[in-house]
DNA sequence: AGCAGGCTGAAACGTATGTTTCAAACAAGT
DNA sequence: ACTTGTTTGAAACATACGTTTCAGCCTGCT
């Protein structure tokens, strides 16, 4: 029997629109209709929408978790040359990158339904990318740590989220973003182009230091930590 | 006839709900079952879904933009005395923190639905908002232009927006990242806290120079404007 | 050619939603 | 106390959704 392109169709659809109206504003009748699809198919081939919007992060998400992967496995075989923090997000640039034309779609869309994967209540996505994906991320996370040691751990922890939220937003976004730009400056950004933009904004972010935040951390009563060692981040 | 107190049963119950839930999440029979109202009452009162959307919106954002204004008015009373992007940002916080008490409600809601306004925009809700708010948000954009004039415009359209992000994505998704922090480190970071963890964070990434970023800017093929002295990139 | 099984198409099902209806209850003015 | 305009309550309505069903199609195998 000949490999159903139906299913690609389907993931394609679903994962433009997912990332252009949210998991509870897209019906099956929308995807399925913008893919060229029986209603059907969908249930048929997943089993259920829930299921297709775990399917929509597999095609995604697998293969850039393994290139990453694969990518520090690299770095660390030579434990002695430490990884900096630009370097650390370049490599997600990167790996995005690489994987991106697998699809034929935009990176912008994965950023988007990144960032709906967090704000939108969707409990069983949340878990079932944690249980698949978290992994790799936890790795990543104790390497951040170790390139800007000085961060103590919990507020390592909300400045990886401040960017991530960057991230996804700009990217979500960028298609409006663009137009604005080229409307007010004239200049056409690309994607990669901003995307390598938010590297260093990221990056200072990341370890701005408490010379400046001495103040808000009191107001905010969070102890500092003294100098300690690595703790591992979940998620 | 006296004031109806439906009105604010069904604005606190919507309010609070729609933080927790998203707006396409939260039906109509359960923020009038949670207000204890009729259901019509919704439809009698606001006219229909999308008008309740708007009116918690108003009703939140309203106060908090004039009292923005007020502040903004009070410190270009002194244009000599210039504004720097910490105390821009920190302005932001203290302007949410003194509309919050108004309902009693816990401020995260109010943070929760600032990030849905962004994330989730329903494209009634953004035009609305920029209609009614977006006086006040381009007067501050320039003020931000102000406090880092050394940024380009271009480079800075862009920051703003890794910016918003950064809160947007943050705010947000706060309940569940909250909960994670929670579980991995055992402690309970207020929204708050979080608030002015993001302070420090952004305004770093805000006025990071390029002199880190030459590598990245030249990847980008963005023409760099004339080399400059270093900006403490502190570790 | 004939068969079996994976896949599709069209329709239906059950449920939940936003909205409307209209009679009853209520408050206020005279 | 009566009337008038406003607000509520309970039910119905129309629509959209995710899911299921099942007859027919196509494909690959013997």
């Amino acid at each position: 029997m000949a490999q159903s392109e139906t299913v690609e169709r389907i993931l394609d659809a679903a994962e433009q629109l997912f990332a252009e109206k949210g998991f509870a504003e897209t019906s099956l009748r929308l995807i399925t209709s913008k893919a060229g699809v029986n209603l059907a198919a969908v249930n048929y081939h997943f089993g259920s929408k829930k299921a297709l919007i775990q399917a929509v992060f597999s095609r995604f998400l697998g293969p850039f978790c393994s290139s990453l992967e694969r990518e520090l496995d690299r770095r660390q075989a030579r434990p002695e040359v430490k990884i900096s923090l630009e370097e650390l997000l370049e490599l997600l640039v990167e790996q995005a990158l690489i994987v991106k034309p697998r699809s034929g779609n935009d990176l912008s869309i994965f950023m988007r339904l990144l960032g709906l994967a967090f704000s939108q209540s969707q409990g069983h996505l949340r878990k079932y990318l944690d249980e698949v994906y978290g992994k790799v991320f936890r790795r990543y996370m104790l390497l951040v740590h170790e390139a800007a040691p000085r961060i103590p751990p919990l507020e390592l922890f909300w400045r990886v989220h401040f960017m991530l939220g960057a991230a996804a937003f700009s990217m979500s976004g960028i298609k409006a973003l663009r137009a604005m730009a080229e409307n007010d400056f004239g200049v056409n950004t690309s994607i990669e182009q901003v995307m390598r933009l938010m590297v260093p904004f990221l990056a200072a972010g990341m370890r701005s230091d408490s010379g400046v935040t001495d103040e808000a951390l009191a107001k905010a009563q969070l102890k500092l930590r003294p100098k300690n060692q690595a703790v591992p981040a979940k998620v």
